[in-house]
DNA sequence: GTGAAAGCGCTAACAT
DNA sequence: ATGTTAGCGCTTTCAC
């Protein structure tokens, strides 16, 4: 900066204004600096920026993985709207194993963001207020109480209560969940199975723990996987219900592969309205969460929260509105 | 970090020899200089770090687009090679827009990572050379002549060519191609045309522009978009050769909506072997383009360029191993 | 409207 | 094996 100023003619401290918009600078000394930077190709440097200002300009999004539709589209978007804003933003991937996440949030490179975006997986509440190191947060996720943290998070219990609803009032009575866990519930899966289970109660319907299926992870392998576990049990099922629609896919096509006729012998509802359920064959019925609006909220929150310093984190959490998406693989049920 | 040194009775630089590993250190002085920092709290300032290093620990990443099944499962890779070699990923999306790839090619974050992997889509090897700024850069794609860059790429041609000519050997005789540019061509997509039309042509095939398909993108919907062209066309095709899973899916998608049986009146075959072309209905025969190997040559080479100043980017480009997967799409084409 | 000087928190080079 | 000095390239403060 110091060669762009003496090129210029002028103090370092003008270059400096003018790299930071400061209006009060006569229009030839304008066309000055920026023919010096021109001639130079000169780039600031952003570690002393970042050093003096303390200030970074990037955001860091935690999330488990990125090979999961839903958490690609997130970012995706989270990476378009921190673009509008002028942040740049770091992505770490948890895997949703504990130990990543503990990293994370005690991690020196936390600390050296301007904030994070974060999705605990394996990580209780408790032991978030207990890492963290001071730094502006937004989770996604359940509220942690009394945590200076915004938190933005999906409908999952309502879209789930309403997802079963939908295929109760359909006829179907023995419908399966796929999707939980065999070991720690993630505040998702807890809210999601919180939502089958009431909509079956409502509904007048035995919750039979027989048909909710635990799951690894929530690929297309573990949605077939836990299909044909779920077939070989011997259970009576007519629908399945998935925790996201990769679950889904994959129970669909291994329902498929052993020769069922889908949607007719089985009917499947996902969550998450990726791209994929659209163009399923047959297309999926799901819920659809609010994707983009959430990512932007979580940005915009995390923005507010760096650049205002009397910004204080809502209490209430952003929810987005969810919405049903009915496609053929939910047929009504004919009498059998 | 002069809190900690204090603390611990010791110099600044004795700290700063902590964190960096070095190696001759009194046992009782690096447990002092521990259990200072565990009493403070103390992480290290980055910024501090890298205006003084010259280093920033992190790379760029700069895709088209998060949200494509085959780059995001790139993305993965990346992030995981990278965090084994101690570096963050800072991920930029272009939405292979050519303005956006000059101002990422162009702008200060690029001179503010440590290198950059780079997928040009609209932008030439002459403007990748002269919007350059001079960082390390490992582009994925062809061939920069001359640029001191190294490159990775996917057999785009090889792998093409050996699956249309899978479909030739198979007895069809129409095959269209989905997924070309109805304007620039990307590298990755020119080399794909050539690898269809050099298959054609060796069995003895016609080549006709008509069932040439071009797409705005490379999703889903524009596979349903372009399978729905073609066939109202009325050009006769008995199978599809389309440059990416999804496209391939969305075509598969848009030929079941209009009642033709899939794959026994059309054939479909797609790129990138995603988790989805194993578990669509039927299953998706596919080239499997070696993407974790080539993510993680990405990063090798430029973590190398980054660390060894006598590095010199090879001459030959890293290409990986593809392999055509068959699955239930393409079936032995019956006598009609 | 612009300049001069100080200092952000680290590490390279040298000294001990 | 550890301490001292200087300075990375910016922005802040205050003076002009």
């Amino acid at each position: 900066m110091g060669d762009v100023a003496r090129l210029a003619g002028v103090s370092a401290k003008t270059v400096s204004n003018y790299f930071n918009g400061y209006r009060y600078m006569r229009e030839d000394t304008r066309q000055r600096i920026e023919a010096a930077i021109t001639e130079l190709d000169y780039r600031m440097n952003l570690s002393a920026r970042n050093l003096r200002s303390g200030k970074t300009g990037m955001i860091m999004l935690a999330i488990a993985e990125l090979d999961q539709a839903y958490l690609a589209e997130f970012a995706q978007t989270v990476v378009n709207k921190a673009e509008e804003l002028g942040l740049g933003v770091l992505i770490e991937t948890t895997g949703g194993r504990r130990e990543r996440e503990v990293e994370v949030l005690e991690g020196s490179r936390g600390r050296n963001v301007d904030g994070v975006i974060y999705e605990p997986v394996a990580l209780g509440a408790e032991d978030i207020s207990k890492h963290h190191g001071g730094f502006p947060l937004v989770l996604m996720g359940e509220k942690v109480l009394g945590g200076p943290f915004d938190h933005v998070t999906m409908p999952d219990e309502a879209g789930t209560r309403t997802a079963v609803s939908h295929l109760v009032d359909l006829g179907y009575q023995n419908i399966a969940l796929i999707g939980t866990s065999a070991t720690k519930e993630s505040p998702g899966q807890a809210l999601r199975r919180k939502g089958y289970i009431d909509a079956l109660t409502a509904g007048g319907l035995e919750v039979r723990e027989h048909i909710m299926v635990a799951t690894k992870r929530w690929h297309r392998p573990d949605g077939a996987d836990a299909m044909n576990r779920l077939l070989d049990s011997g259970e009576q099922v007519d629908a399945v219900f998935a925790m996201n629609d990769a679950l889904a896919l994959g129970a669909m096509w291994a329902a498929e592969q052993r020769g069922l006729r889908i949607p007719h012998d089985i009917a499947f509802v996902g969550f998450d309205d990726t791209e994929d359920a659209t163009y399923s064959i047959p297309s999926l019925t799901t819920v659809s969460p609010g994707r983009d609006a959430l990512a932007r909220a979580a940005v915009t929150a995390l923005h507010r929260r760096i650049s205002d310093p009397h910004y204080v984190p809502g209490e209430a959490p952003i929810v987005t509105d969810y919405e049903l998406i009915m496609r053929k693989s939910t047929p009504p049920l004919a009498p059998r």
